[in-house]
DNA sequence: GATGAATGAGAATTCATTCAT
DNA sequence: TATGAATGAATTCTCATTCAT
């Protein structure tokens, strides 16, 4: 019945191309506020602004979703530390900056941290998961050790993601200094140096 | 445990005392498997081998059964962590010790493991559960320093959190040597020394 | 209503275009034979020939339902008491009329009588319901002041209201010969007269 | 076990002697609070403040429970109401008098006024509670036209009825000069007597 | 292509009632 | 006699998913 422009539509057709994208923003924002299992179709469509039907459109399934915006949201927490090396200075103080990330991830970024770790634990029971987990353990791994070697660099990564974790949830969170010192010793200092 | 006399009752008046504790039980099995989201009335009364009606008699909301199935694990877990001190040898090799704790928790504890990250995330959304979970931090910490300094105590509890975290979803998963070299490194071998 | 045609489908898309209504006169005929507390969704359901999830879609509550049933049955009363005036003639009996529509209430119209009385009481402890209450109140004050005097309308309402809820209890019920008699007293004869 | 003397028991026995009142009595309390559907055992026991089998124990089923106490309420209302007869002077005002009980009703007495109403609707569909409803309306009529006659007294037991209902509902309720008014009204006066 | 009405499966929770003690 | 633990049936409500339009 419609004439061939298409003008008789109502508001039906690809009204934004960004549709997908923003249906994953809103279910790691939706990921961040109420956590993994708080990722339905209903609150993400309400949080992204579109109709119902534009998720189950998008997406096939709830894990499919789920999947997409998690490993997007590790992509993004990767190119972030990436960023943050390479506007290391070359003789930065690798305790101090290190120190300064992880409270940088506690404040600002903390949205982000939280659904980083619950990328984590939702991986131990969904594989599809899997990857984008370990893909952020390797560019942790990848990046401390091209500072230092390759066993500190595991020893930076694994204690950089407990002690993240760990302060996410102290109450008080631990102090800048704190975190500072327990990078210097990770990084070699022995009680008594200064 | 009860005798052949009593099986033929269909249930009423208090047939098993025990049954408030064998419902959490169940629920952190539950929780293993399945991960927290996995928690349901119909699981856990499954998995307890109880009526349906039981678990919500004995735990008013799904919420308190969490809590305190969650604060059991933690307790549990953290039993196991002060006897692993206790059976340490004073002059044991701390780094080979901690690999072994780490690789343990990958492999025959790994259930008990697996519950403790998930109460971790689960916490963030939960206020109710991070007594739970900082008290777990807090004996790793108190256990380590009191093997090695203060802050050493805590590098090691991020790392070895960090660690068992990684390794979890890591495939393959480190290996016990890679593991006992980053303990090494945390406590203050240098690149070159052996 | 619907044509043969379409019998076959399975019942996804607008199917049915006044549904929702079709829901709330189903409510509507729970409350008249079993009263508010009747009032579930399967019992809606089944009232309306439509699937126990098709209340949920369309009314988020039970209580949404219950407020848009009772709203719209008081105006249907209202309706029904606002043609009444209408058709009364200018020199009618009023205490004939009155006994009358009385008795249409008990009989003819007692499924819409019981409802209207549910609603009074149900709206006790449910201040949401209260407006509809209320108004079926004032448009009884008002139809009957028109035809009298302010507190004469006020005395027929209250007398009307309380004499069909007794009435709707009464065994044997009040004959149209008393209540006519009682509505002629309210209109000012005195014992005695004729 | 026990010796004979019982001291042995744990609180069991007839520990309280009024223990079927009370429970009564909570369960009118109960009805006023939240109406005839937020009687449950649960709540009842914890009204009376006796253990939940204790309600089970007295009343065997919740029917019977409701149907009691509503009758006690329905004979306590009687009561109060044969009283404020008695207490009448022979030269009393009557408009005056009723509008007094209509404004007592729904302030000091208002829980017991709300139980009353409640009564009267869930008899609706509770064949056993139709007794107690109409002994309530009976002793309206009788005592009312013990004070007029039998024709007035019909009149004045609907008005009252009718108003109380409404007034229970009304915001904001009418004042004591309009009650009065509508009661001299049924009393015969005509508009501009004084 | 895009939508949202529709629905069935299953979730938490409530509760009357039973019955061993 | 009195109790409260136990349970199953039913309740409200949520939601992923489907599909007619």
């Amino acid at each position: 019945m419609s004439t061939g422009k298409d003008l008789g539509r109502r508001g039906r057709g690809p009204t934004d191309p960004a549709r997908r994208k923003k249906i994953a923003d809103a279910a790691i924002a939706v990921v961040a506020e109420r956590g993994v299992e708080g990722v339905t179709h209903r609150a993400v469509a309400a949080a992204a602004g579109v109709p119902l039907g534009s998720t189950t459109y998008h997406f096939a399934t709830l894990d499919d979703l789920l999947a997409v915006a998690l490993q997007r949201a590790a992509e993004d927490n990767i190119a972030r530390l990436r960023e943050w090396e390479r506007d290391l200075s070359p003789d930065a103080d690798l305790a101090t900056e290190l120190a300064d990330l992880v409270v940088r991830g506690l404040t600002e970024e903390r949205a982000e941290t939280v659904v980083e770790y619950e990328l984590y634990v939702a991986a131990l029971h969904r594989p599809p998961l899997r990857r984008a987990s370990t893909g952020w353990d390797d560019a942790l791994v990848e990046l401390f050790a091209s500072r230092t070697d390759a066993v500190t660099g595991r020893l930076l990564a694994a204690a950089f993601c407990g002690l993240v974790m760990q302060a996410l949830l102290a109450d008080p969170p631990p102090t800048l200094t704190e975190i500072e010192a327990i990078f210097r010793r990770a990084l070699g200092d022995r009680p008594g140096d200064h």
